[in-house]
DNA sequence: TGGGTCATGTAACCTGTTACATGATTAG
DNA sequence: CTAATCATGTAACAGGTTACATGACCCA
């Protein structure tokens, strides 16, 4: 999945490893985390497979670069990921595991639990002015609306992913206060 | 936390490798997969941890049992995990992944897309109905409300997910439409 | 007699995390 | 002078996936 990140991301120009990584931490950290130990990894399996090429480029006052394209296979191969449909939709949510087994605290530990959650569970870093902000730069910085369209996308979902999640949260606080309240009644 | 989901079932009872998979295959799999090769893997070292013993349990006419029980410090390690309030927001995303480079693909392409995603990507594989069942049944058969409780709390998740998954994907259909009939306007 | 369930696992591989290492430049 | 940024990585470990292996029982 990473390796189709950083193939999608060589396919709109040449990067450097480094570039890749502030891409991933400024912009797609809120649906992915790449460190650059693992994105100079899949680099070298990216190469061996044929997918990007790599150029050194000598630098005077910094450390040489290694600029990376993608190649013909590559595009192939970018192409082939984003029309096969095999999606599954394995959510795997440390957040569901530890709901799951709170029946072992107390209500009133659970209910400050879920209290503490949308805070603590924000998907945007900065909150959601952020994510406003960078997708409208995305739209001055970039004019291909074919682009940007689907990176709004992404963040739409942030945004509404955030909004149910502090539903979900009040909901859960009322049900454990008339559950305390010992109005059991379905 | 693999880890973790293990010792909370254990903390019900006494389990062997096989029922643990059975439960994550059947009920916990709408937020977590867990294959058998990793679950006998992972009971191996939490009993390296000290934190469950097993007990080799004869049988004539089936395999051997290896019955898994929690220990002490077992406990106090779920405890531990539960108080803990490190949840990183870590959404990975491959939905998310695949949605921000799909300015690759034609916009008829990307509005089937969406409008096969909510089927395919159904967090619950039978679909809605069978997760209000499975409450039910749990309901009946464990009279502890408290756990319960906050078994009903994931599923109330998956189920708000699922709907904002399909809102989500008609937003995104109304705004590609909206594309290519030429209205731009914001 | 063939497929499903019970019941155990191993091996190889891929992916993700944590920690470490180097070294120059530039802005406060 | 100190911290951040640019720019490269390695090593070890942890966690997840895929494929394979065994074997008896039970039900249709």
């Amino acid at each position: 999945m990473l390796k189709h990140g950083i193939l999608g991301l060589l396919n709109y120009g040449k990067m450097t490893g480094y570039e890749i990584m502030t891409v991933f931490r400024d912009s797609l950290s809120f649906f992915w985390h790449a460190q650059t130990s693992q994105i100079y990894r899949e680099l070298q399996t990216l190469e061996k497979s044929g997918w990007i090429q790599s150029a050194r480029i000598e630098q005077e006052s910094r450390p040489d670069k290694n600029l990376l394209s993608i190649t013909r296979d590559g595009k192939k191969e970018l192409a082939r990921w984003l029309k096969d449909d095999g999606l599954k939709s394995v959510i795997r949510s440390p957040l569901m595991m530890k709901t799951f087994f709170r029946g072992e605290c107390s209500i009133d530990e659970n209910i400050e639990f879920f209290k503490n959650l949308p805070e603590q569970n924000s998907v945007f870093p900065e909150g959601c002015k952020k994510a406003d902000l960078l997708i409208n730069e995305y739209q001055k910085n970039v004019p291909d609306r074919m682009k940007t369209l689907y990176w709004k996308f992404t963040m739409d979902f942030g945004l509404m992913y955030e909004k149910m999640l502090r539903k979900w949260c009040k909901n859960c606080i009322r049900e454990l206060e008339e559950f305390k309240h010992g109005n059991t009644a379905d």
